[in-house]
DNA sequence: CGTAGTTTTGTTTTT
DNA sequence: CAAAACTACG
C-alpha cells in the first residue's frame, strides 16, 4: 500500500485512473516506470484485476525484464501471469499458437536483417532484375516501409505509377513468397502476421480481448502503424489502454514510428484521459535547462517544461579537440582520472555518439587507459559469422524447411560441396517443389553432383541423427553440443589458433553457456523457442546493470538509461546532427535529429559534458567540422568551457549572449535556415569575441604553400626529425607522409603538425 | 573446388 | 577505411 504515498499528485492520478484511455506525458526522467510499475500492482490489489489479464509491451527486452522485477517486488504471487514484453515478443508468442489459421506453419522461423538480404538477392536474381539499380538494402527498406504501414505487394502495386514502383511491388511479392515457402517470417512480418491474424480470425481476437483487459505500452512515441493497429484491436473492447510516451523523445521515424499515434491518441480513443508529468527526478536543473532550450527549437510539440528540485548542479561542459582521436583520449582519460582519484565506479559513465562507426577511437583509448568498457550495438552476437553457423545447424535441426539456414551450412565446415553443386540442387527443389533439404536427401537422383555426393550425404546423415537426438534425448544444450564436436567446428578454429579464431571459440562457448541458461530457466524449453528467443533479443538486452564497465553505444541505444556521468560525442555538423539530416530538405529529419540530442541530454543526472572534434576521418577521408547546432542552441551561461571555473554560471560574464547570436555574428557565416530562430534579445553583436566556443581555431587554415617539400628533413614538435617522403594536396589540406628516424614513417595533416624545415 | 588477391562500394539510427 | 563482392589462379 505504501507505494502511492511515494508519488506525486499527477503520477498518483495516472496509477489510479484505471478505467478507460489514458495517456501519460512523461517528460524524460519523470519516473513513468515507476507509474506502470505502480499502476499494475494497483490494478491487481485495489481493483481486483487477475494477473494474466494485464499486458504490459515495452521497447526492449530489457525494459521489460526490468519492469518485470519490479512488479514482482510489489505483487508477489502470481505476478508471472502478467504478459510483459515487447511488441515483437508479444506478437511472436501469438503467432507460434495461431499462425496456421493464416496459411503459415507454426514452427516457423524467424530472419534477421542479414537472412532477408540473402533471400532479396534470389529475388533479385528470380526477376532478373538490374542488380545496379534495384538493391537489395534499398528494396527491402522499401518494404520494410510497406509493412510498417500496413501496406501489402499488391497495394503497393496498385499505388504504383512509375515503372520502378511497379518492380519494387513484384520484388515485394516475391520476397514474401520465398520467406513463405521458407517457413519463415521476417521482424515486420511478425507484426504484420499478427495483425492479419486478429483481422481474419476474429474468435482468436476476440479470445485475446477478454484475455487482455487491461494493456499498457511504454515509449508510445515510438509506435507505427502496424503495431498501432495491434494495440487498437487489443483494445477495442475494453478500452483499458494507458499509453506512456513522450513526443519529444520520438527518434524512429526512420523505423516507420508515427509521432502522429501519440499526437492524435485523443482522436484514436475518444474520452481519453491525458495527464502530464513534467516533475524530473534524475536530472539536475542545469542538464534540464540545457535540454528544454535545444527542444524548445522544434515546433508542433506538446508543450511541456521539466522542472526538477535536485538542485541546480555543474554547468554542462563542453570541450572541443582537433581530431576524434584526441576526443577519444580526453574522455578515456577523464574518466580513468575520476575514477582513480574520486572513488567513482565505471559503471557511473556512458559515452554516447550518433553513429556505431564511431565506437573504433573510444574502444581503442579505453583499451589504451585500461578501462572496462562494453560496447552496445555494432555486430550484433548473433550475426557473428560463428554463431550464425550454429544456430544455422540448430535452425535445420528445427526446420528442415528453412532453405537458408541449410544452404549455410551444407558446406560448412568444408565437405566438397560447391556453388555449381549447390545450384544443381536448387534447380531440382525448384523444379519438384521441394525443400532445399529434401532435395540433398535425394541427391542420388541428381546428376552431375560427382564428388560432392560424398559431403552432402555426410552432412544429411548428421542433421538426421542430430534430429533423432534431439527427439529421443538430448536437450537445446546437448544438441549444440553434439553439433560442436560432430562438425569439428571448434577443433578446426583451435588449429588455426589465430587471435581472430580464439574469440571465435569465445563466442561459441557463449552461446553454450546461453543454451544452457535457457535450459534453467524455461518453463517447458523446446528447440524452437530457444531460436526464437535468440533472434529477437538487442544487444542492449545483455547489458547487466551489476557490471563495472562504461558503456559505449549510439544515443539511440541509450534511450531509456541514465547515468551520473555522460559524454556526448561527435557533437559536430554533419556528425550529429547527420550529414543526411542536414543535407535532406526535409525539416522533420532534423527534429528528429534534435529530439535525439534531447533524448542524449536528459540521460544525464549529475554532469553532462559534450565533446566535439574539428577533424574527423570519414570513409578513410579527413572532415573539417564545426561545432553541432545544438550546441550552440544552449545559451551560452549555461556552458562551461575550458579553462573556465566548474561553479555556478552567475559568474559568467556576457550574459545572455547565445550561441546562435554567434553563429550569426561570429566567424562562421549563417547557413541555411539558421536566421529564423527564435527571437533571443541581442546584447551585443560584437561580444563574441570572448566568447567564443572553441578555445582553439575554429577552422583550420589550408596553407597556400609548405615551406617544406619532399625530400626535405623536417621537425615536428613530438616526432623528432625525420625526410619528407610524399606530400598530397587532400583539398582542404595537405596530406604528407613523413619517415621519422626514430618512430618511423607517419601520415599526418600540414596545418597539425606545424612542421618546420631544417 | 577453394583460396588469395583485387576491386568496388558505401554509412545514420534498430526490433 | 573497412567490408563485401569479384576474379584469377592453383
Amino acid at each position: 500500500m505504501g507505494y502511492l504515498e511515494k508519488l506525486n499528485p499527477q503520477q498518483r492520478e495516472a496509477v489510479q485512473h484505471t478505467e478507460g484511455p489514458l495517456l501519460i506525458l512523461a517528460g524524460a526522467g519523470s519516473g513513468k516506470t515507476r507509474v506502470l510499475t505502480c499502476r499494475i500492482a494497483y490494478l491487481i490489489e485495489h481493483c481486483g484485476v487477475r494477473p494474466w489479464n494485464i499486458m504490459a509491451i515495452t521497447f526492449t527486452n530489457k525494459a521489460a525484464g526490468e519492469m518485470r522485477e519490479r512488479v514482482d517486488g510489489l505483487v508477489g504471487m502470481g505476478s508471472e501471469a502478467i504478459w510483459v514484453s515487447t511488441f515483437h515478443s508479444s506478437c511472436c508468442r501469438i503467432l507460434r499458437r495461431y499462425i496456421d489459421r493464416i496459411g503459415y506453419d507454426n514452427s516457423f522461423t524467424i530472419y534477421d536483417t542479414d537472412d532477408s538480404r540473402q533471400v532479396m538477392k534470389a529475388v533479385i536474381k528470380e526477376l532478373e532484375l538490374n542488380p545496379k539499380i534495384y538493391k537489395e538494402k534499398a528494396l527491402l527498406g522499401k518494404i520494410s516501409a510497406a509493412k510498417n504501414n500496413l501496406v501489402s505487394p499488391d497495394e503497393m502495386e496498385a499505388d504504383a505509377s512509375r515503372w520502378e514502383e511497379k518492380q519494387t511491388a513484384r520484388a515485394y511479392r516475391a520476397y514474401q513468397k520465398r520467406l513463405k515457402k521458407n517457413n519463415a517470417l521476417d521482424f515486420d512480418d511478425l507484426l504484420v502476421l499478427a495483425v492479419e491474424l486478429f483481422e481474419k480470425a476474429p474468435d482468436v481476437l476476440e479470445s485475446y480481448q477478454e484475455r487482455f483487459r487491461y494493456i499498457l505500452i511504454d515509449e508510445y512515441q515510438d509506435t507505427n502503424t502496424v503495431q498501432f493497429r495491434f494495440v487498437k484491436l487489443l483494445a477495442e473492447k475494453y478500452r483499458n489502454i494507458c499509453v506512456v510516451g513522450d513526443d519529444d523523445q520520438s527518434i524512429y521515424k526512420f523505423r516507420g514510428a508515427n509521432i502522429m499515434n501519440i499526437l492524435n491518441f485523443e482522436k484514436s480513443f475518444p474520452g481519453a484521459k491525458v495527464i502530464k508529468l513534467e516533475q524530473n527526478y534524475r536530472s539536475t536543473q542545469s542538464i534540464l535547462d540545457a535540454a528544454n532550450e535545444v527542444i524548445s527549437n522544434n515546433s508542433g510539440r506538446k508543450e511541456k517544461k521539466l522542472w526538477t528540485d535536485n538542485g541546480q548542479g555543474t554547468r554542462v561542459r563542453f570541450r572541443e579537440f582537433q581530431t576524434g582521436y584526441d576526443e577519444a583520449e580526453f574522455v578515456a582519460g577523464e574518466i580513468a582520472k575520476k575514477v582513480r582519484e574520486e572513488n567513482r565506479s565505471y559503471r557511473d559513465y556512458a559515452v554516447l555518439y550518433r553513429t556505431n562507426a564511431q565506437s573504433r577511437l573510444f574502444e581503442e583509448k579505453m583499451i589504451a587507459a585500461d578501462i572496462p568498457y562494453k560496447l552496445v550495438g555494432g555486430v550484433n552476437f548473433y550475426s557473428r559469422r560463428e554463431i550464425k553457423d550454429m544456430l544455422a545447424y540448430l535452425k535445420t535441426v528445427d526446420n528442415g524447411l528453412d532453405d537458408l539456414a541449410v544452404q549455410r551450412i551444407v558446406n560448412v565446415p568444408k565437405r566438397g560441396v560447391g556453388a555449381t553443386s549447390l545450384a544443381r540442387v536448387q534447380n531440382y527443389a525448384l523444379e519438384n517443389g521441394i525443400s532445399f533439404y529434401e532435395a540433398l536427401q535425394d541427391a542420388d537422383r541428381i546428376p552431375g553432383l560427382g564428388r560432392s555426393l560424398n559431403g552432402i550425404r555426410k552432412f544429411t546423415t548428421l542433421i538426421g541423427r542430430l534430429r533423432a537426438a534431439g527427439r529421443e534425448y538430448l536437450n537445446v544444450r546437448e544438441i549444440l553440443e553434439m553439433i560442436i564436436s560432430e562438425t569439428g567446428y571448434v577443433a578446426e578454429l583451435e588449429e588455426e589458433g589465430t587471435d581472430e579464431d580464439k574469440a571465435r571459440i569465445e563466442n561459441i562457448n557463449e552461446l553454450v553457456s546461453k543454451t544452457a541458461d535457457y535450459m534453467e530457466q524455461a518453463e517447458n524449453p523446446s528447440l524452437s523457442e530457444f531460436l526464437q528467443q535468440v533472434s529477437l533479443v538487442a544487444d542492449i538486452d545483455s547489458v547487466d546493470p551489476d557490471g563495472d564497465y562504461v558503456l559505449l553505444m549510439t544515443l539511440h541505444s541509450a534511450k531509456g538509461l541514465e547515468f551520473d556521468y555522460v559524454y556526448m560525442t561527435g557533437m559536430e555538423e554533419n556528425t550529429f546532427p547527420s550529414y543526411m539530416a542536414v543535407s535532406g530538405e526535409d525539416s522533420e529529419e532534423l527534429e528528429e535529429e534534435r529530439r535525439l540530442c534531447y533524448v542524449g541530454i536528459t540521460r544525464a543526472r549529475k554532469e553532462l559534458t559534450m565533446t566535439a572534434a574539428q577533424m574527423r576521418m570519414v570513409r578513410g577521408e579527413p572532415q573539417f567540422l564545426r561545432a553541432s547546432r545544438f550546441v550552440r542552441e544552449i545559451p551560452r551561461d549555461l556552458i562551461e568551457l575550458e579553462g573556465e571555473t566548474t561553479d555556478t554560471r552567475n559568474f559568467m560574464k556576457p550574459p545572455e549572449v547565445s550561441m546562435d547570436r554567434i553563429m550569426k555574428f561570429g566567424t562562421v557565416g549563417a547557413e541555411r535556415g539558421y536566421g529564423s530562430f527564435g527571437s533571443r534579445p541581442v546584447r551585443s553583436p560584437r561580444g563574441q569575441a570572448g566568447n567564443h566556443y572553441s578555445l582553439n581555431q575554429f577552422r583550420v587554415q589550408k596553407a597556400d604553400h609548405l615551406d617544406y617539400q619532399e625530400g626535405d628533413r623536417v621537425r615536428h614538435v613530438k616526432f623528432g626529425d625525420g625526410t619528407v617522403q610524399n606530400i598530397k594536396d587532400g583539398g582542404k589540406d595537405y596530406e604528407v607522409t613523413v619517415d621519422f628516424d626514430t618512430c618511423g614513417v607517419k601520415r599526418m595533416f600540414a596545418s597539425f603538425a606545424k612542421l618546420k624545415k631544417i
